[in-house]
This record gives C-alpha cells, sequence and structure tokens, in this order.
DNA sequence: GTATTTATGAAATATTATTTCTTTTACGAC
DNA sequence: GTCGTAAAAGAAATAATATTTCATAAATAC
C-alpha cells in the first residue's frame, strides 16, 4: 500500500492548474474530502466535477471513491486515542485506546531496536554452554518466557529468581546473562550485572531505557520503545510487558534462523513429545 | 472512532437472517468488501442489493459507501504482511510482518471479547474470597501476570502449576478458577472444571476456542482471536501469548474500575511499599 | 496571428445507491 | 391445519453520484 497523500505530493508539479488546486486542497483537508462528493469538493474548490474526477483517476484505479476510502485508510487519526486509558471509560472504549496503544508500542520498538543487537544477542546465546536470565516483578514473567522458548529448541536456560543462584551460575567461563529490566535501574540486575564483569561473563540487557544505569553495565542492550511517556502512563505496565516478549520473541527469531534447519527439527520434536506423554 | 467491524460483532444477533449473512461476510472478509459495490456483495452473499444497503444504514450514517470507508480505515492492507514469517526473510521484514500479526490479533480479540463477560468475571473475582488460577506451558505465564496484576491491587490470586494443590484449594466454596488455556484443551485444565464443578465453584476460561472442550465447562468464558488461522502459524505462539495477556488486562482493568478509588489507593501503596524497602 | 495542442466545464450518460412497493416468509391464535 | 398479522426480503423505480463525451476556451508553438 502506498500512501495517497505522498503520491499526491511528489506528482503535484505535474498537474495541471485546476487539478493542482484540488490535489492541495485534498493534502490540507483529508479529513474532510472524505465526507464530500465529487460535485461538493469541485464547487468548493472552484472547478467542475470533471476536473475532481480526472484529477480522483489519476490517483486511483478506482476513480474518486478510490481516493476517499485510500483517503480514510490514511488518515484514522482520532485524537482521543492517544490518551491515557481513564477509569471512567467503558470497556469498549478502553479497548480501542490499547489497540492504539499496543500498536504504537510495537512500532516504536521496531524503530528502536537495533538488528545488529540482537543478531549479536542471538550468537552470544548460541555460543554460550550456560545461560541464565534474570528479571524481577513483571520483567520475571518475561524472563520465563525466554526460557520457555529457548527449551522448546534445545536450548536449556536457567530462569529464577534467586540472585545467589545466579550469582553462583555465572561465575564460570562460557556463561552469557540475560537481564530483564523495565526501567533498567533495578539494584538486583545492576548487581548481577557487576558479577559477571568480574568474571568476563557477557551481559545482554532489554530494557526500555538506553540511558539508565543497567544499559551502561551490558554488552548488548536491546531496547523497546525508548519514549518518555511511557513513564507516566498506567497502560504502560502492559504495554511495556509486550514489548519485552516481543523483544524475546525476536531474539528468539534470530536464533532460531542461526541454524534453521536443525532447529526446526528440535522444535518439531518437543512438540511430538508433549503429544506423547501428555495427550 | 467507533470500531464498525466491532459493532458489527456486537449487533450481530439482533439483525435478521439475510441482513445477518452480509454482516457476517464483511467480518469475515472486510478486505475485500472494500472494492465491491452494493450489487456484488449483494450477489456474493445471496440477498438482494436492498438488504446490504439496509444494513449498510444500521451500521453507518453514510449507507453503505460509508460503511466502506470504514472499513477502509480500520483495515491494515498490505497483504504481504498477512504471510507468515520465514525463516529466510531478515529481521525487518520481521519486524514488519510482527507488527503487523500483533496489531490483527489485538483488533481481533477486541471483536471477539465479549465485556459483559470481562464484567462478569471481575464481579465473580470481586465477590470471591479466594482466587486460583491454572495455565501450563505459555499460558502459566499469563496465570503468573494474572496473580502479579491482582496482588498490587490486594487481591491475592494463587497461582501454581500443581494441580494437587489447586484441587484442595477449589474444594471449599466462595472461590472461583481462572483457567488459561489456547487451545481449550488442555486435559489437566478440563480435568480442574470438572472438579470445581462438582463443589459448586464457577470457572473462568480464556482461551482461544469458543467451542473447545473447555469452553464447554466453563462458567464465563473469555475468548481472544478466535480465527483459524490462528491454529496455523508459528507467529501464533507469541501472538496468542499477547492476546491472552490482553484479556488479562482488560479484566484487571474492569476490576480495577468496580471500586476505583479504594484500588488506586491499594496500587499506589504498593509501589510505595516496593520503593520503600527495595530501593 | 494562426494552427495545434492541452485544459476545462456543461451536459449527457453510466454506474451505483436508495427507496418504494409488492411478495414472501415467519409467527400466533384459533 | 388455516387465517390473520407482522416482519423480512426482493424487484423495480427512483435518486444520487460518478464518469464520459463533447464543445469551448486557454495555452503554446510556429
Amino acid at each position: 500500500m502506498k500512501s495517497i497523500l505522498f503520491s499526491i505530493h511528489k506528482q503535484i508539479a505535474s498537474f495541471s492548474k485546476s487539478e493542482r488546486k484540488v490535489a492541495q486542497f485534498i493534502l490540507d483537508n483529508p479529513q474532510q474530502v472524505i465526507s464530500m462528493n465529487a460535485d461538493t469538493l469541485a464547487d468548493k474548490v472552484g472547478v467542475s466535477a470533471a476536473t475532481v474526477v480526472r484529477l480522483a483517476k489519476l490517483l486511483s484505479a478506482d476513480g474518486f471513491p478510490g481516493v476517499k476510502i485510500q483517503l480514510s485508510a490514511e488518515t484514522k487519526v482520532d485524537d482521543s486515542l492517544y490518551m491515557e486509558v481513564d477509569p471512567k471509560d467503558p470497556l469498549d472504549v478502553v479497548k480501542q485506546k490499547m489497540e492504539f496503544r499496543i500498536g504504537h508500542t510495537i512500532e516504536q520498538t521496531n524503530i528502536t531496536l537495533d538488528d545488529d543487537a540482537v543478531h549479536r544477542a542471538a550468537k552470544l546465546i548460541d555460543q554460550a554452554d550456560d545461560v541464565y536470565t534474570y528479571g524481577l516483578g513483571a520483567s520475571s514473567i518475561v524472563a520465563a518466557d525466554l526460557q520457555q522458548k529457548f527449551i522448546r529448541v534445545g536450548k536449556p536456560v536457567v530462569q529464577t529468581m534467586d540472585t545467589h543462584l545466579i550469582a553462583t551460575g555465572i561465575a564460570k567461563p562460557e556463561t552469557v546473562l540475560i537481564l530483564i529490566s523495565n526501567t533498567g535501574e533495578t539494584v538486583e540486575s545492576q548487581k548481577l550485572a557487576d558479577i559477571a564483569h568480574e568474571h568476563g561473563i557477557p551481559v545482554i540487557t532489554i530494557t526500555h531505557s538506553r540511558k539508565s544505569s543497567l544499559a551502561k553495565k551490558s554488552d548488548i542492550v536491546l531496547v523497546h520503545d525508548d519514549s518518555e511517556e511511557n513513564e507516566k502512563l498506567r497502560t504502560a505496565a502492559t504495554t511495556s510487558l509486550m514489548a519485552q516478549l516481543y523483544v524475546v520473541d525476536l531474539l528468539y527469531y534470530s536464533y532460531l534462523t542461526m541454524n534453521f534447519n536443525e532447529n526446526a527439527a528440535k522444535i518439531k520434536e518437543s512438540s511430538h513429545v508433549i503429544r506423547k506423554y501428555f495427550k
């Protein structure tokens, strides 16, 4: 899908004088145009309906109605959805707002997250003999997900909230530590990062803040949705969780593709095991 | 902006037989409808154009063209992104596809999930003395999230994968059991549902399939993304997880608003506790 | 300044949507 | 079952809208 507004903008110089008037009006008031018919728009701009239709044909194979439909697809900006969820909102409004927020968070994460960092992290995991992961609170859920995903492809990951146990684990070579902390300020995580470095163990961190204390202590930082608004919102709790899970999924995917055939076989085998013994 | 798909889903029961056929077709193929005219759609569905138009008037003040425009605003379009993630895809393509899929999943969940069921579930939780939750595999992660969220507002929830322990817990009155199972076919969950009912304990289930065995054994079913494609996709693993977490979040939200002031105070208090003792 | 191309609008036409009106179907009471 | 009534659905008429045609005007070239 290419943007019709963008395409108008690009071609506007090549349009005739009257067509250009129409094109400019569309650029300026796309939202309004959606609820106009060709005649009304022609009147408004001071040209004939034929001109409007002619321009429309240049922009969309489906003529003027097609232009309206495309505009509608691009112009879905209801400002109210940007807003925080309000305790007085009925559930259907909450749903709409959340849908919007989650989409926004994933989009942001796609922008912020560095592909190369993901690949490097996946490689570290692949080469390590042992993998340890730690997260507290909501992040412990993400750590558990990470563990599940990697076990399924034959890469056992230790996930525990027992920091002493982790400290023991990362005191030997060929190990990698994955820390998960939304804020990047959890004291326990920072301590673990220090211990890891004392033993020359690389640290991968999943966090929303590139500038956080933990990020500075990490070898690879996987940053999700690094926006300021993140801080103040109730909905941030769930959207951050989703962003973190999303990062884990991409990491898992990257690991998977490093040796696809072998790993695909392992996934098949593991679901086979479950079906055989538990169904 | 009211979602037209959501509104169709909500009202579909109140439509007449022929209207319902049209409505169902729109729900199933919104993208296709956008490039159809009323006659074509009528033909395709096997009703008269008048029926299509009558339904359109119920859905949009601007009649059938209005419906198409609204559908266009709601329906993300790029077909290539519908595709399954391919092991040969570079990470940036994976990101795009996933962004699309996640958005789609949340959108679908918004349509499928019944607001009233959520409210009833929240009420059950509120009235219960004890809440138990169970999920296996990826669903255990969702159960853990549910536990965390509710503990934070002073509603302790027992989450464990020890089915014997849960069986003990649900053998007494004033208890509610929340089962989480993507497929709705997990044997352990079904067993727990049976036990609960023997003791007159209500069962709330979070699943993707309204027709699953577990759904049939449940008092309240919270259905997320009830689409068939769900089955066959690798990405479904993560998107289902997100859909489930999203349902939990809405449930939590619904619970929260039932007694907002009190609960808001509890949230404040709980984050205060964390800051006081752990920072 | 004239010829030729290009742009434009008015009117004719085609398409699409909508309404009206008739027929059919469903539902109850007997 | 059958009659009566109401709701639903379709066919056809009408209205709205989009599109094309064609005549004319403006711009450009020579």
